[in-house]
DNA sequence: GCCTATAATGATAAATTTGTCCATATGGAT
DNA sequence: ATCCATATGGACAAATTTATCATTATAGGC
């Protein structure tokens, strides 16, 4: 696995950027949310998203306490993940990032920061 | 400058993420809010970015319209960076996400999330 | 004249994240 | 026998972000 070289940010915004700041995670989660718990069933739910991807975001947000995951014992294998209390507690952060984020979207038709 | 390949995500979250994700850029935005606004200030403040890299954060955060920039006619050149109103309205989720990631910390005893 | 400080940028390297392709294992359906 | 679906991971490539080094320009202190 990577090991960072780089030294590391460690007050509060930058932990939750690192928890959260993934690609795909913030889909991740809104997904988990809806009840969407299956890896195959996430990467039916969140297009552009490879199995192959999900899975690594899905293991750093474990790794992170905002998810844990239940296997099943079936065949074919059947794996559920879930917020833990964490990732809960996680919720109405994501809720104010997606307000801002969304009145800004509206604000600059469409344009993403980066580019306008 | 760095033209896009991959297709980027354009819901809320993904935009602040974009907009605040950088770095620095909670640092800077937390002088700015302190009233430390010039480069080379922030350099002494934010210990271990250089000058190059603050450069570039706060161009990225101007093109974001979330900082806007006075120069001074001075010499040696004197540059000042300010909050825009959107920057403004950043703060509040800031405030969350530090918030939250302050008590993931406490949590977890200074580990950053990847490595716990 | 040389060194200081200021702000910005080009060129390039290093680090990190994201993506693609292939392989594994298992039981059922065709 | 072959293909399906399931979940995961190795190996590696591509994309992106961050860092380093050098250069520009200007005026003052020594």
């Amino acid at each position: 696995m990577y090991v960072k070289k780089l030294p590391e940010l460690d007050y509060g915004v930058a932990t939750t950027i690192k928890a959260l700041g993934g690609k795909w995670k913030a889909c991740i989660l809104d997904c988990l949310h809806l009840g969407i718990r299956r890896p195959s069933e996430l990467c039916r739910n969140i297009p552009g998203a490879s199995l192959r991807v999900l899975s690594q975001q899905l293991k750093e947000l474990e790794a992170c306490h905002i998810v844990y995951k239940k296997v099943y014992a079936e065949v074919p294998l059947r794996v559920e993940y879930y917020l833990t209390s964490w990732g809960e507690s996680l919720w109405p952060v994501i809720v104010a990032m997606n307000e801002w984020g969304n009145a800004y979207l509206h604000h600059h038709c469409n344009s993403t920061p980066q580019e306008s």
